[in-house]
DNA sequence: TCTCGTACTGAAAAAGTTTTTCAATTAGGA
DNA sequence: TCCTAATTGAAAAACTTTTTCAGTACGAGA
């Protein structure tokens, strides 16, 4: 977790894309965050940066980070979607189900068990998606009070 | 593939449930369906069963059986939530990519890689979602026309 | 089979989310 | 510094989901 905000601002602008103040905000809000953000909480959490951040602009940022895969969808428990920052490439995420607090998972073993998956079922695999659900260590320690 | 209505009429009212025109008319919607289907798919699809279904009915009646996993949502490559009718049980999705047609894998063999996740991170693992993408049989023959 | 209480229904309205439109602004190369 | 295309926020539209409410129908019990 050492990224830092030029890292991620470089990789905008090698996007080809500008680097504006509220793309700046809602840059810092992802990466102040430990846990997935919804698209209005970025709004809100970004607004210290920039005041007048609107939700439009959040949408459409969003949809250009995760179209450079500088941004990824992870499902939390009960709604939908939130957005944290990912490494390139495939990746997983823990998520924990007290505080939502996020683990990000770079390599994956699940080579093995998609080929069976292709065997039984005909389908040629292409991607999939794993989310883990658990509870973290501070949490953990919080339920022995 | 070989679940029939009485079996879910059945699960329905042992989970204490009216078994309603609507609610039979969504049952048959989902049991005729290979892919995922959103409440407004339903809810056409449905339609051809009870006339009136209405698409309050579809989210109600979704509700009570996700509550009692006789249905389960699926992400569907684009937007989200499609809902399957589910086997009981742990079990995952195969989903293509080209036609959506669905085939659910009962076995999971994620333990060991879960274990090292756990021990890696220090989450206690509660829960995991795998969703799987590819192309079925059927779309794969199709590209050789 | 009939009666009755309650679970359930659809319409309408409200609430919430995401997308589109558009005129004004701003980033950043020349 | 100037210029232009990319980008912005407000407003409106389009969608999705939830709440409310008065009427309906399921199914247990008589
Ligand atoms: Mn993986
Ligand atoms: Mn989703
Ligand atoms: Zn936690
Ligand atoms: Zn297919």
């Amino acid at each position: 977790m050492t990224i830092t905000f030029d890292v991620l601002a470089e990789q905008l602008r090698a996007g080809g894309h500008k680097l504006t103040q509220p793309r700046r905000a809602i840059l810092q809000a992802l990466l102040a965050s430990a846990k997935p953000l919804s698209p209005a909480e970025i709004q809100q959490s970004g607004q210290a940066f920039c005041a007048e951040l609107g939700l439009v602009t959040v949408y459409r940022t969003l949809e250009i980070l995760e179209s450079i895969d500088m941004v990824r969808p992870v499902h939390v428990a009960d709604g939908c979607h939130g957005y944290v920052l990912a490494t390139p490439g495939h990746t997983h995420h823990v998520v924990c189900e007290r505080c939502h607090a996020v683990v990000e998972i770079v390599g994956c073993d699940l080579g093995d068990f998609l080929d069976r998956v292709a065997a039984r079922t005909g389908y040629q695999i292409t991607d999939h998606w794993l989310e883990i659900a658990g509870i973290c260590g501070a949490c953990q320690q919080e339920k022995m009070d």
